[in-house]
Order: C-alpha cells, then structure tokens, then sequence
DNA sequence: TTGAAAGCGTTACCAT
DNA sequence: ATGGTAACGCTTTCAA
C-alpha cells in the first residue's frame, strides 16, 4: 500500500506537509504543493480513510439503520426513495454510506443497535423504526442514552443529538379521507398493516380524525395486512370483503391504503371481484411511489417527500457532525394529494 | 471512548489477553476468559472496527459500485432486489456494507473508481455496470490492473481477482420472444434504452437470435427509452406507434420489454389507445419484479433471480476474502418465463 | 514554511 | 497462559 511516506519521500518533503497538502490547508508553498501533487498522481497515492479515520476519531460516514424486519426492505420503494435521497447528500458531501440492518429478528439488544456507532464505522445515522411507538420507544431511550447522532424518520422524539424529520401523514390520510367524504363516500375503509411502523400510526389518526370530524366515527372500519407487500395488501382486501360477506354488511365504498403497495394488491383482489374502480369502490393509497400512475386505473394518492426526508436527514447530520449544528431539531415536510382515476 | 485497555485494566490482565478473547482464540483460561467478558460487558466496549482495520488491512466491508448515472437507482426494483441480496449475505458473514456511487456524472476517473478500495473502506465490491460493453471496457480493465477484488453483475470478465455472476439474459429473452412466436405473432418489437447496459445487450442479442431463428429477421423493430423508467418506457411505446403510423405500417402485435419497468409505462400507453392487452397487443417484460403479478393483465415477464445474485456475488467476495476463494469464477443463473396474461 | 514525534485502538510477535 | 511492545497510516502539536 503507498503510503504518506512514500509520498514524502517521492517529493522530497515530511509526511506533515503531504496532510497538509491533501487537506488543502494554505500553509504550503506552491511549489512545494506542486511537486507533493506531482508525487500523489505518479504513485497513485490514496489516504487511507481507516487511518484517518482513527487518527481523527471520525469515518465521515452515515448509516441507514433499518429496524423494519423484512430482510427485503431495499425493494419496498419508500425505503428505497428515502436511500436514493441519503446516498445524495452523502455524496455531495463526500461521506459514505453504511447499511446497517441489525441482524436481530426484531428484538435487538442495544449492545447490537450501539455496535456502529461505537465500533467507530460511522458518526451519525438516520433511523427507519418498525414497529409500534411503545415497541421501538426503548431503541431511541438507547440512542439518546448513548449520546449518539442520529435521525430518526417519521417519529418525534428529543434528545441531546437526536433529530427528527417528517411529513405530514396524518395530514394526508385526513385530506384523502376528507376527499373520498366530500365525493359523498361514508363507508370508508383503512388498510394498514400488522407490522407496526410509526408513520401508519398517524395516518390512521388522520383518517379516524376525519371520521370523526364529519360524523362517520361509526364507520371507521379497519383491515390489517400480514405485512407491506402487495400480496399482504391483497389479503387485507380479501379479508375486508369476507367480513361484510359475514356479516351481512354492504362493502365499503371507498379505501384509504396505508400505501400504495397495499393499494395495489387491494385493487387487484377488487378487479378479481368485478368490482370496478372507482364506480364501485374508489382507492386512495399513500406514498405516490413511482407506479402509483401508471396502474390502472391511476391510482389517486397521497404525495410523501421521501427522496428529500433523506437528503435532508443526511444534510442536518452532516452539519451537526461539522459543529454548525441546525437549530430545527425537527422537520415537518408536507405532504400532498396527488387526485388521479382511482378515487 | 472505550478501549482494549479500558477493558484490561477493570479485568486485571494485558490487552493481547483482551484481544485473544474478542477472537475467541482457545489460549485464554477459563476463568480469565470469564473475567474478560464480564469487564467487556460491565464497560459496554465495542473494539474499533476502524482501529482493527488499519491493523489487520481488512475492513470487513464490501461495497456495492453502482456506475449507472441515475443518482436515484436505489429506486430501480432490479438494482433494489440485488441490494437485498447483498445485505442479506454481508449480514450473515458480518460484513459491512457500503454504498459507493461514484459522483461522476458517467464517465469516471480511475482514481475515482479505485479510491473505497485504495482507502481501505472496502475489501472488494459489487460491481453494477452501466453503458454499452465498450464503454465500461476501460474501467473493468482499471480495476483488473489496480488488482482489487471484485465481482461484476451480468458481464463475463477475466482477471486475478474478478468473479461474475449472470442470469441467462439472452436465454430468457430468446425463450420469451420464442414464445410469442409460438402464438402466432410475426411483428414483435423489442423495447430497449439508449441507457446502455449489460444485460441489455445480452437480451437485445437473444431477442435478435429467436427472431432469426424463426425467418423473422425482417420483422425485428427496436424503440429505444431515453431511461429505465416507466415514464421512459411510455415515451418508447408511443415513438414506436408513431413511426408505424408514420411509415404506413402496421403495429407490431407483440412487444418484448427490456425490463418491467420499461412494459408497465408501455401498456399505459397502450390502454390510452384503446389498444388492448394481450388482444390486440401481446406484452412480454423482463425481471419479474414485484408489481408484475398486479398490473392490468398481469404481466407476463422472464424472471430474474435478482436477490440471489446479490447474495451470490458477495458470498464469492467474502469467500475469496477469508483465503477460500471459489473455483467457478463465472456464475451463470437460470431465468424463467412465468406465463401470466399479457402475453 | 517545514519537520519530528507522539498517539489514535488494535493486533501479532516474541518473551516470559 | 499471559504480557510487553512495535507496528498499521495518518494528523497534530510543537519546534525549528
């Protein structure tokens, strides 16, 4: 491996002056920065970023710390929105970016959650939590009890180095439901999922605020999915219609989707049915992931800034770890309806 | 922070004692052992992955090079699925594993390429490339002469220390097009992208080959997507149209999709049309990616064992790392054709 | 403006 | 079975 000697010697100077000329830092001579550049391109010379990383007590790099269980959280589209986001931003600011999903089967002890971060692999991280708020409050007292940086994606939370960046999904659920509400719907239906995940809470709370709100509490009717894939989308929907099957009761004649995957699978069982959408049941589902228009019919959503949650999650890292830490310590993106065919 | 000699202190013995222990060498007594572990766990210390790489000359990580200039490729369901994979067998071998797009907008230095490798961040990657075969031909070269290991998706390669892993691209494309050959069609177009890209090629090649094969050499039409977006694929449905229109021509009655993506925004157009699908116009995609089965007709398409190249590939990094380096450099998985409705 | 040397946390060798 | 110590490659004083 060339090293910072090699370099040295190559140019005729200490090791001191090389650092100082990779750091660009203005104390060196010109001509001395010339002949150190000179050296570096003939021998192909990189800093070895462990080193540095030793030596400065800092790796510039972040991590994605996913708790969901599904070991193909990569494919699910708003996991793979928010990582397109942080790999820009950390690019741009020439860090690097670390997948870290805990090994653990869901229930990871904080020895397993703090490894990381204490083992020097990364100086900050953003955090996709699973599960219900009861469930993963005991990672973020963790986090926070560990001093750690981090972020945490669609959950407030307080802390010394913690951060919390959002969008506005009860916001959303309660606009979407208000839609279906003012295109005359009352039987509404909620498809959310087993797997907990704190940004389903407040959609529901958004939907079921919006019941309330226009006096259709009595309605609020809700099926779960195994987990968030179509197919689990698919089975919710199943199951809903065998419900009002059993039960003697009409079928819904609107759903509200916790998101798209979910709306998808659901509008498939509904064409299996002969149901046609929206004439028969209008669809909302959540996320507008990139699909969302190009299924039929296109699928009305609610808009979620994913791709910025993460850009903008990695930059108040970044500038935390650079000491000019942001004084919001909690964004609040918006979301939007995006009204298409399906509802 | 909490070091090796933290630990040796609150346990009363050397740091090679600690050292021993942590890598569960069988030298340490019993009881000192004991010891060790109890300090460890009193003291909540994680040894320095950082420290230990600059020592060993390993990192325990590999990474995943992606040179498509898409900076949201993590979006891209074929690229999502093969991250999976990836993380799935860097977890299971406790690796880490780093994202590593090269900021170049496309055509990237050698330094560039080579710096996670020269820096010590990574021991090997995955190496997803972009382009035609010719243009990436400098940088396979770049890294065969740097001497690093790595192992590159849907390309065949030489070198000390490069593995490749492919899926019968050219097999599943030959059998798809075969088979709408097989129900009569004659005008089959193939939808691909001026977004080279390995695979492409190789599809492109088999799609070419049945053609001939069955006399239609005459009939082979190409659009071209100015991305792998659907979007993309929408604008190459509608280009192909208009030039049939243009020329007089009729419109093919099958189309072959460079991937999922690709045939999802071309049967959007397709509906627009009023054309329908498979009746008027059969469609075939390529990877079998999630949403295939839930699109209107469910997509027929050759499946792509996305995930378990990734694993794949990185079970050969890690293997060749730890001094067991496989003998089958080239690892070739099959594809299928899973028959559904569009075609 | 440049250089010498200590130290970041770990491991591997050589003693004991 | 355990301990002392010199590296690993870099940055950061401090001195020249």
């Amino acid at each position: 491996m060339t090293t910072i000697w090699d370099v040295a010697r190559e140019a005729g100077v200490s090791p001191s002056t090389v650092s100082n000329v990779i750091h660009g830092r203005p104390v060196v001579k010109p001509d001395t920065r010339q002949r150190v550049l000179e050296a570096i391109e003939k021998l192909n010379f990189h800093p070895s970023r462990v080193a540095q990383g030793l030596r400065q007590q800092s790796s510039r790099a972040v991590g994605f710390l996913v708790l969901d269980p599904n070991p193909r959280w990569p494919t699910d589209p708003l996991h793979a929105e928010v990582l397109a986001g942080m790999s820009e931003a950390a690019t741009e600011h020439d860090y690097s970016l670390l997948l870290d999903r805990p090994s653990g089967n869901g229930c990871l002890t904080a020895r397993e959650l703090l490894q990381p971060f204490r083992s020097g692999q990364i100086d900050a991280a953003v955090v996709a939590l699973a599960g219900t708020s009861a469930s993963h409050q005991h990672v973020l007292e963790e986090l926070n009890r560990a001093d750690v940086l981090f972020a945490v994606l669609e959950r407030e939370i307080e802390g010394r180095c913690a951060y919390s960046v959002m969008s506005a999904n009860a916001d959303g659920a309660r606009a979407a439901t208000q839609k279906l509400i003012g295109d005359g719907h009352e039987q509404i239906a909620f498809l959310d999922s087993e797997q907990m995940w704190p940004a389903i809470e407040l959609r529901l709370s958004g939907y079921r605020r919006a019941m309330h709100e226009a006096g259709l509490g009595d309605h609020i009717l809700i099926s779960s999915s195994p987990d968030w894939t179509s197919t689990g989308g698919a089975t919710a929907m199943r199951n809903l219609l065998e419900r009002c099957d059993r039960e003697g009761r009409p079928y819904p004649t609107a759903i509200l989707a916790g998101n798209d995957v979910l709306a998808v699978g659901a509008m498939h069982v509904l064409r299996e049915r002969g149901l046609c959408v929206p004439a028969n049941i209008a669809v909302i589902g959540f996320d507008d992931f990139e699909f969302a228009r190009y299924v039929d019919p296109p699928l009305t959503t609610v808009r979620l800034p994913a791709h910025e949650m993460g850009k903008r999650a990695v930059e108040m890292l970044i500038r935390h770890i650079e000491g000019d830490p942001p004084t919001q310590r909690k964004l609040v993106l918006p979301t939007e309806l995006v009204v298409r065919q399906s509802g």
